[in-house]
DNA sequence: CGTCGTCGAGAAAGCGCTCCCTCGGGCCTT
DNA sequence: AAGGCCCGAGGGAGCGCTTTCTCGACGACG
């Protein structure tokens, strides 16, 4: 018969998708360098042995035709993807920012590219892209996550391995890297306390923030030193900040303990609008210590943390957490008050 | 022959590998629902179609195994990873971050993630980065790279879809969206010389950097209002900045123009050390209009660029060059200068 | 001189998914 | 009533790589 064909008609991709530069791949290499696919992987990976010459010759058509392994068959075949999901609840916020840089860095000495998200700080949305994340990545680092407890529990379930930082969730059997917030906070009631002051007002920060919670019960800790707190709604931002000039003045608090510093230093701008000498009539601190902390009139006292530690830990206990490594203990940064201008006798 | 046993004696992976939770495909799905791989590929992404039934019962086995496709294999079988790649000098500048969270965005509304590298302001393993994120990216976007110009063409002539924001390179077909650095500094100028200034001192930002270069021309451009500049070398940061307080004063200039924002708040700390009265003695102005600048006291008389609408635009113009719409200009966006009060009459 | 061990290299089986193609059955047309 | 269509569903060939496993050649050893 005429029609002894054989039964696959279609063309191959490549031809089909209109021309475009079709990829380069590994078996390409081979044919140019007239070895096998395998020979290929090995030279690309290091393993085993190759004879010389001919991994000379491979390394040459690599470089001739500009190969580039798939990161995605390559994913597929070894099982692992090479990626690490970073969840976040707003990039834009230098806190987050400063974590993400660190810890890419961390990760990529180990091999590893980072895939960010960004929350927007809608604790609603966190499952979701954490999720999704998995999809891609082969461990999971959730920063200051919202989501609530059970939520968090779930997404341990999975089996990928997640780490969490700056909050802490007992009982929930999930590895976490924190800064000691409670203690920063400890050590500002204790510088304001020694000045004289007796009335504190709190800005306080975003609701659910275990960041903030920390806060709280470190101030709730500081009647031991006679700090009387009233503790004002407020936020994280410096606009926020700007706004609660008013609140702050009819509180009679004669020190004021921003949540952050982005909050002090609007605060700071009002109260001079206002008039409000600075540390004169209001002592004011802030947290986190931002670079321009020490640029502003007077210059902020606040409480550094560990900015680019954070990621760095972050990225050593994923690793191992990435290893297999079971028993990886939770790890909490210790944190430096840091007196500056701001903050005065009463 | 009592030897008649199948060739191939290897376990499967998951029964080597120790006992790890092994992964739910889309063959375990198939089998739960009783239907054909096929068809729960169908169900998942909602092509063609499949009887209403059916595609309850798959969706029910997928919510039971808690099921998530490999982002590995449907990538490498749909030939594209959904991702897009990121570079960008240094993740910690908020100018940087603002553009990540808006880019990403923009992306995650169109099904794609972001992949993120930051080259720390090393010019010399942008190209690396780059091609490294190519393997795991559908497209990229290079957010101010400081590379030779060649090796920008060596990137191009990969064939990935490449956007290059704040960067020009005429010539080399790439398409690139930029803020309009040029008309932002002329505003300051002419702002400056209508307040009767005449000796002006530019505190330079990084070497090599286009933004930096588009200052510059808009300084000579200057020329026309009248304007005498004295370039100093400085940088991007509030530290560098802060340093420059006496070269600032020594060159007896009456304005001073800073590189961005950071710099001008850092020389604005130091100049009030000094006692030297701003805008009084001397007028000073930023550029970027970080948050922090309305909150300086004085105010600081900036330019306003679009922040969120850079990563917003790029993140269009990314997603047009991925469809293959080959013809797309390059945009530049406008800025607006805003007066405030650290600059007044001579 | 024969045999075992070693080492380098190739063949091929997946990895989990997409998507083209084929097939079967019900419905409409003539 | 017979043929043609259309539509829903399954089969199976890749996608590009890793990783056994197998094989051949060569040197060493008894």
């Amino acid at each position: 018969m005429a029609m002894a064909e054989p039964r696959r008609v279609r063309e191959p991709r490549s031809a089909r998708s209109g021309g475009r530069a079709k990829r380069v791949t590994i078996a390409d290499v081979a044919r140019a360098a007239d070895a096998s696919v395998s020979t290929v992987s090995r030279v690309l990976n290091g393993i085993g042995t190759v004879d010389p010459v001919l991994a000379d010759r491979v390394r040459l058509a690599i470089e001739e035709l500009g190969y580039r392994p798939s990161a995605a068959a390559q994913g597929l075949a070894r099982g692992r993807s090479g990626s690490i999901g970073v969840l976040v609840p707003d990039l834009a916020n230098p806190h987050f920012s400063d974590l993400i840089k660190t810890f890419s860095a961390s990760a990529r000495e180990r091999g590893a590219r980072v895939v960010v998200m960004d929350s927007d700080e809608d604790p609603g949305v966190e499952r979701e892209l954490a999720e999704e994340l998995m999809r891609y990545a082969d461990g999971l680092l959730l920063a200051s996550p919202r989501m609530p407890r059970q939520e968090l529990a779930a997404l341990v379930a999975r089996g990928v391995p997640l780490l969490v930082a700056n909050r802490q969730e007992p009982g929930l059997a999930l590895t976490s890297v924190c800064v000691d917030f409670y203690q920063g906070l400890l050590a500002l009631c204790g510088h304001l306390s020694q000045l004289g002051h007796r009335k504190v007002a709190y800005l306080a920060g975003p609701q659910g923030s275990w960041a903030n919670k920390e806060r709280l019960r470190a101030l709730s800790g500081a009647r031991a030193f006679g700090l009387e707190v009233t503790v004002l709604a407020c936020g994280s931002t410096t606009d926020e900040g700007y706004g609660a000039g008013p609140a702050v003045v009819d509180s009679a608090a004669t020190a004021v303990v921003a949540y952050n510093d982005f909050v002090a230093l609007g605060l700071l701008s009002r109260l001079t609008e206002m008039g409000v000498r600075v540390p004169g009539e209001l002592s004011l601190t802030g947290f986190d210590e931002i670079d321009l902390a020490r640029y502003s009139s007077p210059p902020l006292t606040t409480v550094a943390v560990p900015r680019g530690g954070l990621g760095r830990v972050a990225g050593d206990a994923l690793a191992r957490l990435m290893a297999g490594d079971e028993g990886i203990e939770s790890v909490t940064l210790p944190v430096e008050l840091r007196v500056r201008g701001s903050s005065g006798p009463i």
